[in-house]
DNA sequence: CCCCGTTGAGTTACCCGTAACGTTCGGCTA
DNA sequence: TAGCCGAACGTTACGGGTAACTCAACGGGG
């Protein structure tokens, strides 16, 4: 007879029933043991956990979200790209932290698009996950919507956001730019350049930039080109574009760069060139990344704890699932570095 | 009376029911019309959607896998760790074309420890995933149980594996070592240092290490110190590794580093030193990251596919779960890069 | 006007685990 | 020894969605 073989289900996963009924219990009891709350013997116990291993059951958690009022153990977590070191780190923070709390990270790179966004987040949400940690502040309507409606706790991370739709961890990135601007006109700086890359939405770079501009602009320099290359932010562009902004600008006194690695692929065409740095002409990179701390002159930078950032975006989830208190923004702050890529006595 | 209001589930999230009850349908007309697979009027299908749109109905994935033969969108991936860029690109790799399939990663770092592994595994299986993709081959002895009784694709990454436990893809670590190896023995080199960082278990750049140790020996040459450092493999061990390994042995005459990072770190403290890069000492990395592309000296490394890797590894993982045909082991490759970090006519 | 095929829509059962409640039975007390 | 109590375990219903089946209405051909 069929029924002699423990059939599995269509799926070939081992139940708990299949469980319960070798060894002779029912599906409660062997609900029981494996959630050990108490209400059964020692010896039932263990002629269920015998099965358990004969069997090699794992729960199904699928069915236990299902089942009752309990959440999944999924955060969708949102990261533009991973090309980025910026946003790895993050990701880092935020996983490792999760982690301790039992909880696992569904990923979803948005490649900077809203559109993207906006179907991960469609996409995440059929899946019941316990919250979200999206970066940045800019959704399409349509998302906004979903996500207010979602029901589930939501950190927005990177930009700094005081009214965000449930709770923002991130920095100010005006300020860090006004004050990057700020410093460099305060070495005596006045012709100054900008290379980064565009994404057609609004982002933190940009809000750099805007802030950049306008400390700069304040403080009587100029920012005399701003070179925004349809490309990613890494190494060879900041190579490439340092290229194209020194060929049509010639007496651009210094260049901030949208991060540390396009900086450096600015100093590296720079020195490549000829170019004495900072004496000919001057660095400023944005984010402190790891390759900053091998270079002979320090660069010139931002620090921004990133891993600190994910982490912070973690906990607050955390708290925000476990009713705690959880204040709605935080502001994770940002350190200028003056570094040695720029001339600090220049008149 | 409290049934005007329409009142959600517990959770707080608008099911099918609903729809179909607002809609003046049963929940399996509503269902049909939310699949598209016909049976059904326009004027049915008009009252459905315009419902699904007023209450911001969002279809529960979690209750359609549970229900049926269905299986879900997550595919579960186990990274090491995301400080390292190479793995950073792999994840990308794989999370973007996973995306093209509408499926989902579900993240897991492991820190390069079994046992991190293994909790991940036993967490992610009872979440029932599509299907698993494991950076390594090397697994603790009950991971390995449960991934044979998982009952899913899986696919080991980045070490080739002949044998794998289903499909896997990588690259043979040991003839890049091998290779590189024979090609600074080639140019005449002699006495070799190396500087890595070791976790506690074999993995990867334990066999480059093998391979290099053995062509090198084999040609007469040798290593005559390899330094394992217990940090992460990046820049600035990179750096103060090298620092050590060169206060403790004078007369070395080229250093391999387990990646680019370390190795760039490395070429910074030598720089800095004074020491000329190739003709004081020779300076070889691994695994071709960006940063190598605005190196004024090409650093000499070995190119491997990263994006390509983690791709390949997704798609096998598709074609797997369509019942495709797909090769239980695919070698990605790599390609040895000359570089300029070494000396070419060297005698 | 009847029969039958087609189309539209409802009913029922099931997936897996858990909450809530029911049942059994041994042991202790009066 | 009857009565009671609680530990141990069983039964039922439920959650959201879907497959398979059933049923009703309608229109067209004979």
């Amino acid at each position: 007879m069929a029924n002699l073989v423990e059939k599995k289900s269509k799926n070939n996963k081992v139940s708990l029933s299949q469980v319960a009924r070798a060894a002779g219990v029912s599906t409660m009891t062997a609900s029981r043991v494996l959630r050990g709350e108490g209400g059964y013997s020692e010896k039932t116990r263990i002629k269920v956990m015998e099965q358990v291993d004969a069997l090699g059951y794992l729960p199904n958690r699928l069915a236990t979200v299902f089942a009752g009022d309990q959440t999944s153990t999924f955060i969708g977590v949102s990261i533009p790209d991973l090309g980025n070191e910026v946003f790895a780190q993050v990701l880092e923070g935020i996983d490792r932290k999760l982690g301790t709390f039992g909880y696992q990270s569904v990923l979803g790179l948005t490649q900077h698009t809203q559109e993207e966004e906006e179907n991960w987040i469609r996409t995440v949400l059929s899946w019941q996950p316990a919250g979200l940690i999206l970066t940045g502040r800019y959704h399409s309507k349509r998302a906004t919507e979903m996500l207010r409606n979602a029901g589930v706790p939501i950190v927005e991370i990177w930009d700094l956001n005081a009214a965000p739709l449930d709770m923002s961890v991130g920095i100010n990135h005006f300020d860090s730019g006004f004050d990057m601007g700020r410093y460099l006109t305060s070495l005596g700086y006045k012709k100054i350049g900008y290379v980064g890359t565009s994404h057609d939405t609004a982002n933190a770079a940009t809000e750099r930039l805007n802030g950049f501009c306008k400390s700069v602009d304040g403080a009587g320099g100029a920012v005399v080109k701003q070179l925004c290359l349809h490309d990613t932010a890494n190494y060879y562009p900041g190579f490439y574009g340092t290229e194209q902004l020194l060929a049509s600008t010639r007496d651009i006194e210094c260049i901030f760069f949208q991060n540390d690695a396009m900086a450096f692929g600015g100093f590296q065409y720079c020195t490549a060139k000829g170019l004495s740095i900072p004496e000919d002409i001057g660095i400023a990179g944005w984010g402190d990344l790891p390759i900053a701390s091998v270079m002979n002159h320090r660069l010139t930078s931002c620090h921004v704890p990133h891993l600190k950032l994910g982490q912070k975006a973690a906990e607050m989830m955390m708290a925000s699932l476990t009713d705690e208190p959880v204040p709605t923004c935080v502001d994770i702050g940002f350190k200028l570095i003056p570094g040695a890529t720029v001339l600090n006595a220049r008149r």
